[in-house]
DNA sequence: TTTATTTATGCAATCGTTCCCGGTTTTTAG
DNA sequence: CTAAAAACCGGGAACGATTGCATAAATAAA
């Protein structure tokens, strides 16, 4: 079924005029005299024309619109980091495609590939938690495609990067569970591929040390798909609780997903917290505080890290020459103390 | 920054052909010879040619992406819904463009109108709780323009319709409270104008009924925005709480972000839930088992609403003739009894 | 041998818009 | 009063791809 719009010709035929002159004082030209101005664009609000996006982008060689890949979109970090995507998006006229990767290095891939055949201007991601390889991205990268990373940055790529102080996040994390009493502290931590991940892992690292607290290889965790199945986070506290000489007391989850896992298998074993055991954990979901023991997170400013990245993305597109200098952004998570970050109760 | 991409007419000079003979090359015509055929094939492929959605944009008068109107992607319902219809959409070639309404009737028409100028091909929309005027999606109607409505469906427009069963749901979840021996049993509801409000208040209605206990139209609040807010729950809370006659001792919550915001406002009023105030609520929220205690739910089959949507959409979008037949298809929400809709404990 | 048919390819229009290049008329300057 | 400069508008190419039609050569049928 067709949707038949209306077009510049129709405007010019109807007003005896050549689609050129209409072009030009729809576009508010200086050669066009006002009347003709004044005729052809009263004629163009009265029949409703709308410049077709399509024909455009033919022309201009730009769609005006740009990708975006995440893991997963059902991710309380990622929608809200999202939501400020759009947010600037729209106002400057550009729409959004979202693909999800669902932490699949192969699906990143994919999705690559169709983003780039419907020819978008540019490109949001934050890496799969599998992405070890780059050179999906480096091809495009060389041809000087607009990149921007956000969250999981990649290192390797002359690109602009957003993203949050991951360090200071998880030394807050840690010296808090440490300021509770707590001299045995785990992490589980999320892909060793990714960015953020070893710098969460040395932020808990320096927080011990500058404690004085031993730093215990085995007390660190690490899990391929981020938290995703809870399979592999079951693994990962059976391996923290049960099979290390020195039980810990306190937990650091260092992604959303992990920490929502690790209380699903508190829970299974009924494990108390924190009394049984402490923790905390990275989340970006708006009801921690609804858990019982309300949950002590570092909560990261997704809505902003979005904005801006997305800006530092529209402001490369739309420059006329090649970008030569490359902006890192650093903005600060922040730490909420609730109950689960508690110190263990003396029996 | 440009990204110059290869076109057939770069493959054309280079093979010393006309664009016409490449053009069928690609597509396999039956009038080029094998020869010609192998050459072209292959060149392309060398050189990473990929036809530009653009042009073919142009000609066909179809951009093969489809628009989705809801009201928040950071809602768990909606992110997996979303998921369902990307499944399908990327399988088809098609790709969304997503916008949010936030719940305001406004918005949602700037988001219409902005998707229409885009030039998509079909909408899939979840009207915003404000809705209440259809014009804007009437005249897109009239024009022949493919609208599917999901979950908040609208009953004037002849269209695709998919949704649950929300008359059973809410029966269900109001027959559960009842057989755990709640005689006074409220209702915090969504917005008026919508019709999955109407059916779930239906369905309550029907339940208490069939129970024989005495249906009372104070014991059901309104809420505008859908629970987006929280002090409109808290002032439905606190009328249906304290300024009635007959304080209920069970709640039924009719949406996602009615469900946790009641739990916030039972947690500032130190209410125990089920104790103090039982309750089961509509959400998709997988983390309602890992609340204390546990929270009860109707759950909606969200990821397979959203792929019969977009199947029933491409079909009426592929269609030659225009449809007439329309389909309204009602999928089964399923209860999921935890803790919070237990018994009150005799003291 | 002549005509009809098949096979393989190119030309040019098309989609909706912009914009370069002319051309005509009117205004301004000398 | 004439030449130059604005002012105003139309023709047509271009963006990248598809496709009906024309054309040419080769083959088959009469």
């Amino acid at each position: 079924m067709k949707y038949e719009a209306v077009t510049i010709k129709d405007i010019a035929k109807a007003l005896g005029l050549s689609t050129s002159t209409v072009s030009r004082a729809l576009r508010d030209s200086h050669e066009i005299s006002p009347e003709t101005k004044k005729i052809v664009i009263e004629y163009a609000q009265q029949i409703n024309y709308r410049p077709n996006p399509i024909a455009l982008s033919l022309k201009e060689k730009r769609s005006r619109s740009i990708g975006i890949i995440v893991c997963e979109i059902a991710n309380s970090f990622f929608s809200q980091a999202i939501n400020g995507i759009e947010s600037i998006a729209y106002d400057k006229g550009y729409n959004v495609i979202i693909a999800q990767s669902h932490e699949s290095y192969e699906r990143e891939i994919i999705n690559l590939q169709y983003l780039a055949s419907r020819s978008i201007d540019g490109l949001l991601i934050s890496v799969s938690s599998e992405t070890e390889n780059l050179d999906h991205l480096i091809n495009l990268h060389k041809r000087g495609f607009p990149i921007v990373f956000f969250d999981r940055v990649v290192e390797d790529l002359a690109t602009h990067k957003v993203g949050v102080d991951n360090y200071k996040g998880a030394y807050d994390a840690t010296s808090e569970l440490i300021k509770n009493g707590h001299q045995n502290i785990a992490m589980v931590a999320g892909s060793e591929f990714l960015s953020i991940t070893k710098e969460r892992v040395a932020g808990y690292h320096q927080a011990l040390s500058d404690h004085d607290l031993p730093f215990d290889a085995n007390q660190i965790e690490y899990c391929l798909h981020g938290g995703m199945l809870y399979e592999e986070v079951e693994t990962a506290l059976g391996k923290l609780l049960y099979q290390n000489s020195n039980k810990p007391t306190g937990i650091i989850a260092s992604a959303d997903k992990l920490t929502t896992n690790c209380l699903r298998y508190f829970k299974s074993k009924n494990l108390q917290v924190p009394n049984d055991i402490a923790m905390i954990g990275f989340s970006n979901l708006d009801l921690t505080d609804l858990l019982s023991p309300s949950l002590s997170v570092i909560r990261q400013p997704a809505y902003e890290i979005g904005q801006v990245a997305i800006e530092l993305l529209i402001k490369q597109i739309e420059n006329k020459r090649p970008t030569t200098a490359f902006e890192k952004i650093i903005l600060q998570p922040q730490m909420i103390i609730r109950e689960s970050s508690g110190a263990k109760k003396a029996r």
